[in-house]
DNA sequence: GCCAACGTTGGC
DNA sequence: GCCAACGTTGGC
């Protein structure tokens, strides 16, 4: 069986790939998304889905790296936080609005595949992350454009 | 159910 | 810092 593909977006100043590679086991808990739709997407992940770690507000914006699924959908624990950015003061404990999901690294591209690259791509005219307007922070990606993108990522010999 | 107002995202 | 696009909220 094959494992789907996804891209997740952080700014780098945030949380960064080299945060991700730096944290402990490599791993991290996907919190503090806080859209329906990307929450959809992260329950319908499964362990050892490929993920691309996605930089944005970044410079430039950029696909970096891959890291996959390592924990499906759980609570995410930050929206009980009264005092955190993330609190949910509509959330109940019994019946909780918002999952996140671990990732863990893979690798960090050879070079990053700057959104600019991405949209000089026509394969990849289709893709989410290249709709105007596109914000979705968690979103699917066709395993013809990983292919694509993986490829770009990877270092030109000569 | 409509839609104006508001807050957020994220490229530039 | 600007602002277009989007999602959510709440009055009616």
């Amino acid at each position: 069986m094959s494992h789907r593909c996804w891209l997740v977006k952080s700014e780098p100043e945030t949380f960064s790939i080299d945060d991700l590679a730096a944290s402990p086991r490599r791993m991290t808990s996907w919190d503090g998304v806080r859209n329906y739709q990307a929450r959809n997407f992260m329950r319908a992940m499964a362990v050892g889905d490929r993920v691309f770690f996605y930089h944005s507000n970044a410079d430039p914006p950029a696909v970096v790296g891959i890291a996959e699924v390592s924990r499906t959908a759980y609570p995410d624990d930050t929206q009980f936080d009264k005092s955190g950015d993330h609190y949910d003061p509509d959330s109940l404990p019994d019946a909780p609005r918002w999952d996140m999901v671990d990732i863990r690294f893979l690798e960090k591209f050879d070079q990053a595949v700057s959104l600019d690259r991405l949209r000089k791509e026509p394969r990849l005219k289709g893709m989410t992350l290249l709709k105007k307007g596109s914000r979705l922070s968690v979103q699917p990606v066709t395993p013809s454009e990983w292919d694509i993108i993986v490829k770009l990522g990877k270092a030109h010999k000569r």
